[in-house]
DNA sequence: CGGTTTAATTAAACCGGTTGCATTATACAC
DNA sequence: GTGTATAATGCAACCGGTTTAATTAAACCG
């Protein structure tokens, strides 16, 4: 065990005084007169001293530690708000512990012993919705929890959520291109059962589907294609679709690297987009840009940044109501749709 | 301050044992019985006691923490190492909290603060070069520090660094546009001089140059064009080389985020890629094979996973020599390449 | 000026683990 | 059986802060 070089008594001891108004002066107590106060930083100062945190833990039971549970490697727009995440905590003085999913098995474990006061004060869960045998362990979780993209029915009211209504933007999506003429749309997304229980893909379709319906097309099965995250699968999935006898003249992908994987698809055949093949995808990451994607626009970095203030919210004040927050999409036209053949 | 709900003497006393003994139960001591050892365990399954880790890390002086600074906002290669980081790490016992770097008067404060044996036992730090004033800090510091895609010289046999050769690849992709036939190359990078002191883009045009003098071709500044990292910059650094009477017949780019800047110039202009224009990236991020750049690969991920290996090793091993390994890169040749016109 | 409030300060008891040392139980040898 | 070495356990002192209760100093009042 090493002794830490400068500690709270010697403070003390230089300055003349106990720990304690050292400790009260260091944390703005009104009990130390403001004179004794500037002795005590000038020895402060003097001594380079920062309090030991592990101590500072272990007497107020905080820890001055927020937690983010993420799935770092599954998609570019977890990143993205990840990034808003950190962004925003870097005025707090709190810490940030980020946890990485990396299989669903790890999930279980993960909640399990982070969801514990003496561990963080708090804790942020990007994109990865909570079972429903996870829904007990987190609303009796002894810290606050904000769920950033993630859902769960049961939770309302008990946790802070931020989501976006994916089966509106869904949709949306349909919508417009049924507006640009398209009647053979097909779709290329995550498998509705998956082992994290990503919703969203699920939630697009769910759209899709009802935006088919709602403008009197019936929905074909063979137009639906599901297959694991990442612009390999969605390619094979495309390719599936377009080699249809009768092939779709519009895909809706689920997210811009599915997208992008369907225009892989595209080029392969030789189909020109978007004369021959419309292409939509789904939040607007950087490469939708780059190859000119049109997209559904998610506040990504956003919903990290409106997390990090309700959790800090409610650390400050924990009577604060948990609230369901729905942040907008907004379709973003480039160059990969147009009117059919 | 709230009392936690199970404490180790809770146990001591249902097992019928003192709080030493526990604690040695747990920490696999072999001063404990086997039948005692299984009693306790008994008891801590049935409770579901957890220890404080607060508590251990004052009463041990480890803090089972280790902390990455890290420039998140500024390039998919540094996200890149940070998952290679992250994914070590999941196999290990220690936390990792993430200090973000967002601009450049935070780093002086945030080197200050972490490398303090009380906050963690060890550091990684990505992508950001130490200043001639900051080696003394680090080489000071109280904790194990390791570099990662950054390099001090004076930092050598003191700290593990992790880099590549970035003026060896720069040499050898010039070499390569040389080999196609190309005498009028291009540059496209950061500026050297630079806030957060990226020596990457700087080392690379250094081999840029030393490749065009060993083959005879005279530098000529006006085929070097620098600005702020990001495709908007790279692609305005990109017009004005396009728009010189004599233009380049290649542009090597100092990074795959700058290449595709460089390409959307080209498209912008007219010119076809690569039979009008040969344009090369660094780093071989997932742009890179989406939009079929030849670019120079490196070991991101992998230089992540060093780092942490490293570190853990000079954690349980403190005599372990610091050393500075150098990653290889790789040439792959996609499809922006060709000889000149 | 003595008595009473109020403001500052100190002393000591926490927080919940770990660990050196003393002590007791157990094993072993003679 | 006693003596001695060894294995387990208990006790209590840490680690370095914070905070309550007790104490002292300063301020106020008639």
């Amino acid at each position: 065990m090493v002794k830490q070089t400068v500690t709270i008594r010697d403070i003390a001891r230089m300055a003349g005084v106990s720990a304690g108004t050292v400790s009260r002066a260091l944390n703005n107590s009104p009990l130390v007169r403001e004179e004794t106060r500037q002795k005590i930083l000038q020895v402060v100062r003097a001594l380079n001293y920062v309090p030991n945190r592990a101590a500072q833990r272990l007497a107020t039971g905080k820890t001055l530690t927020l937690a983010v549970i993420v799935p770092f490697f599954t998609a570019p727009s977890v990143v993205e708000r990840l990034k808003g995440v950190v962004h925003t905590l870097a005025q707090s003085r709190y810490d940030l512990i980020i946890h990485n999913i990396e299989d669903p098995e790890q999930r279980a474990g993960c909640f399990q012993t982070i969801l514990r006061r003496d561990l963080v004060d708090g804790v942020l869960v990007i994109s990865i919705a909570p079972k429903d045998e996870e829904v007990r362990l987190l609303s009796e979780a002894d810290v606050p929890v904000v769920l950033i993209d993630a859902y769960h029915p049961a939770l309302t009211g008990l946790l802070h959520q931020i989501t976006v209504d994916d089966v509106a933007g869904g949709r949306a999506v349909t919508k417009y291109l049924i507006g640009l003429g398209h009647t053979k749309i097909g779709f290329v997304g995550d498998p509705a059962d998956n082992p994290f229980n990503f919703t969203s893909s699920r939630d697009r379709a769910r759209g899709y589907r009802e935006a088919l319906e709602a403008a009197g097309i019936p929905y074909r099965p063979e137009y639906y294609a599901e297959g694991p995250h990442g612009r390999r699968y969605a390619r094979e999935s495309a390719r599936r679709l377009l080699a249809l006898p009768d092939r779709p003249t519009a895909i809706f992908a689920a997210s811009d690297v599915q997208a992008v994987g369907v225009l892989e698809a595209a080029r392969e055949l030789g189909l020109r987009v978007p004369q021959d093949l419309s292409v939509v995808g789904y939040d607007d990451v950087e490469i939708a840009e780059i190859v000119g994607l049109t997209t559904m626009r998610q506040r990504l970095f956003e919903s990290g940044q409106r997390g990090v203030e309700l959790l800090l919210r409610t650390l400050a004040d924990p009577t604060t109501k948990p609230v369901h927050e729905v942040l907008p999409t907004e379709l973003v036209v480039r160059e990969t749709t147009g009117p059919p053949p």
